[in-house]
DNA sequence: CCTGGTGCTTCAGTGACATAATACAGCGCG
DNA sequence: CGCGCTGTATTATGTCACTGAAGCACCAGG
């Protein structure tokens, strides 16, 4: 078997614990998830910029999550002023919230992430110009 | 008003930061940051092979953590083959524990985090280049 | 022996997370 | 208006991760 080390997989209330011998697993909440995801999907431009979202409850039965739970994830953006809420009718994507969103996630990553990321790789001996050689 | 539950664990989208009530922005957890620690330690030789841990209680003490939460991060590297418990005595990296603990980070780095941060990254629009800018 | 060090087990509390059921508020359309 | 859709608020329940405190089991040395 192999070591299980920094996993992050998903476990979380609801789910059967596979391994009884290893209950350790930190697991991502369900609504970051869903934040991630639909992040990922403005920029992507899967929702365009002046359409709407899935309705909450339409997104919760598509994913097999709780209405509240989706209403958790959207509540993010609309507090960062990348979707529009009108009441009684949807959440819509507001203009330029693709770009927002990559610049702001973009700039987390570079000064966030990328140090530690960069002294972790030097530690297991990977070098970053190995990464984008291959395929 | 908001959920009475919100953990922001933002400080990504958005630079307007509305909300300063900025508590426990998602707080990886205490044994995993120990577990980490250690794993890096070991990597880098700082407990190096054959010799003994330091003890729950003493790194508990110089973590300002608990001694049962240092035990279970221990407790992943035991269960791995990594470190050798004597009860009643301590426990005692054994040989060949960097490598073998270098070997199986970098191969779960490989396998599994880069691709999906290769993806996010090109969603990002971050280039190569602009990560040794910085550095 | 006994004392002091080790790891380890048991019991318990706190809070985040997720879900559910219910109700309310706003908008569009027939 | 009434119906159906939207988001939102409220309350309650259940589960589980995390952490902690006290105590047990083991070993070495005086």
């Amino acid at each position: 078997m192999s070591l299980k080390h920094q996993v992050a997989r998903q476990a979380r209330a609801g789910d059967e614990t596979d391994d009884p011998a290893d209950m350790t697993q930190q697991s991502r909440p369900v609504y970051l998830r869903l934040r991630d995801q639909i992040a990922a999907a403005i920029i992507e431009g899967e929702y365009p910029e002046g359409e709407m979202l899935p309705s909450v409850r339409a997104f919760a039965a598509e994913q097999g999550a709780n209405p509240l739970t989706v209403a958790k994830a959207y509540q993010q953006f609309q507090a960062d002023g990348l979707v529009e809420v009108q009441r009684g009718v949807g959440m819509y994507v507001v203009a330029g919230a693709a770009e927002r969103l990559r610049r702001a996630e973009r700039e987390h990553f570079l000064a966030e992430e990328w140090p530690e990321l960069r002294a972790r790789m030097a530690r297991l001996g990977i070098e970053p110009a190995d990464l984008f050689e291959r395929g």
